[in-house]
DNA sequence: TATGAATGAGCATTCATTCAT
DNA sequence: GATGAATGAATGCTCATTCAT
């Protein structure tokens, strides 16, 4: 087979990227094996290392779908709308990755866990982790200091806390999810404006 | 044997797992192996084999002190006072959580954050992780209903769902605390209290 | 196909083992691989092996064509000329096999001591590097029996013996040259002749 | 198994690099596989790695016992006796070596062959064989320069060219051993002595 | 005819666990 | 009991070769 064109080999890509995502919900990183990778792909050893250096590269590659997907999820929510309250965005936010998880059967927040695992002993997938969370909880500020601004919050907060407190209710939200799984946005959020009223 | 030859063996136990546990901070369960644990504990590969059954067993106890911990805590907690309002509750959590993180040279979050992950893959530590978060919850609920009560807070607030919530915020701040490394317990409360205003 | 084909066809064949011969230089029979090969050649993996039936035959090849250089030159020299000693043989053929190598960035020698090893351990190869080794040991004794009917040399000598040791003289030079890399066919052969006064 | 005397760890190496000189004289370096020097050894896979780092540690042990062995039997022969001529100690060696090979059956040659091969692509091995057959050769100019001294060789004979010619007959003579298979000794020095008078 | 993506058997190496001493 | 050498199945990865386009 000569010639591929460049979207084919990113749809490949693509294509093991999910197959390994299924994997790594399931087992985790490190008891996914190749394979694994390699039997769930449908692909042969060899086509895996022809889109992948290895498996720490489908590793990082994962990691930053998972971690990136929630970045860019909220920006572009943000670009979007200009929510009223924080809360609103939280509650959009929420919905939205909901939705997200649910088109993968739920292996997105999986997926996600394990990311936030591997952020804490791999210092590459950490400073990934730290770059992309650090974005979402700079937008989040930006949206107290926008709320501030409105009137639908009051000035005297320091934005830089409130976000982090915002921030931590989307891991937060899916670590209950995954683990105990019972929230839902609704519940959540009706739960977050019963706290704050 | 006698007595004494139990609590040394829980005491040679504990040992090892704090060893593994340092092990595991560093690498995640399944990039450390038996030989580290070993270097780490400075017995023997019989020895380590003489207080548990294997590798798995190892991971079980330290998830479960991980989970554990945090459980305990929550509850001496409660046991101790009355907290005016669940917000107080949060912040003598975070300061005791901080506290138990710094003897440990900030290791238990990060085993912590390992532990989530393999309660996502393994069924057993999933059991084990419902089970005390379940119980985290729900101490959180009673702390709610019980601030209804008091006044504190409003009646028509539903309180399985700011437990969920309040619970959130836990996970939450060990995440942020690890990865992006700027949260403590005075400022996150302080947003905590600003979004709540 | 035209004759014109053919010839291309051996051309590029040429082409083939020259980037290959590179590569056999570089890092050995077994460490080089088809991709190298491949790379080096600025061929498809497709061409080269229209060209070739596998790599073994590659190998095959450039054995041959690294042992029976050394063959070939020695045949040429005799037709030429009529040496008056031996050793003056051994002098005109160390500095042609010297201006070969040359030609070659050293890699003819370097390709010559690999083909050695793959003639220990393959039979074909083995085979092929004793027909050629024992024609220039043949040339050689026919050198000595001139050389005695010239009254060159003694009479006494047997010349099969003789052309043990003169053979010899060869690869022992190639090593010299590719792991000491101080000796000239000046030097060798000037230290020869000092041994034989 | 407990503690075992460092000499037990020095024969078990010395077994694996017996067995492992066996394959690599039928197969060579890189057609020998880990399986077929564990299975050669007898031992298991994880204690063949208890030994030696990896592949290339055992190769880099067997090239050295291979190319070492050599210059220690030159060693112990200037060491021991007074020659009278360099033609004499090239003589002592070339039935020192033939009789070890022979307790071999013939491996210690053909390993050494293959080291040759190893040195002329690891830049390590080159150092290694570099050193030793250097060593070797200022043995000769050793002894070239006492035959002077007893006046057994002429004064004007350069010292240094002459050692390269003598040293370039101990590979000479393996190769013609190894691959031509016709050669002995007491056939190789009658040639080289006929060639001197 | 030429291409190069795909194949999959084969390789070096690791590591949880055992058990003779 | 305590030790640590030995085990061997399992793992990540390579590479000679093929064949659809």
């Amino acid at each position: 087979m000569p010639k591929v064109t460049e979207e084919h080999r990113t749809a490949r890509r693509e294509e093991i990227l999910v197959a390994a995502s299924r994997c790594v919900a399931r087992d985790g990183f490190h008891k996914t094996t190749m394979a694994d990778v390699i039997r769930e792909s449908g692909l042969s050893a060899g086509a895996v290392y022809g889109y992948f250096k290895g498996k720490n590269d489908i590793i990082r590659a994962i990691a930053e779908r998972s971690i990136g997907a929630v970045a860019q999820l909220l920006a572009d929510l943000v670009e979007r709308a200009e929510p009223v309250h924080p809360v609103d965005a939280v509650e959009v936010f929420l919905e939205q990755m909901t939705a997200l998880a649910r088109e993968t059967d739920g292996d997105m927040l999986k997926v996600g866990v394990q990311a936030w695992a591997e952020a804490v002993r791999d210092p590459d997938i950490h400073a990934l982790a730290k770059e992309k969370m650090g974005a979402v909880r700079s937008v989040l500020e930006k949206v107290v200091r926008r709320a501030q601004r409105d009137g639908t919050m009051s000035s005297a907060a320091d934005p830089a806390a409130v976000a982090q407190v915002l921030f931590a209710l989307l891991p937060g939200f899916v670590l209950e999810a995954v683990i105990l799984g019972d929230v839902t946005p609704a519940s959540y959020v009706s739960g977050l404006r019963d706290l704050l009223s």
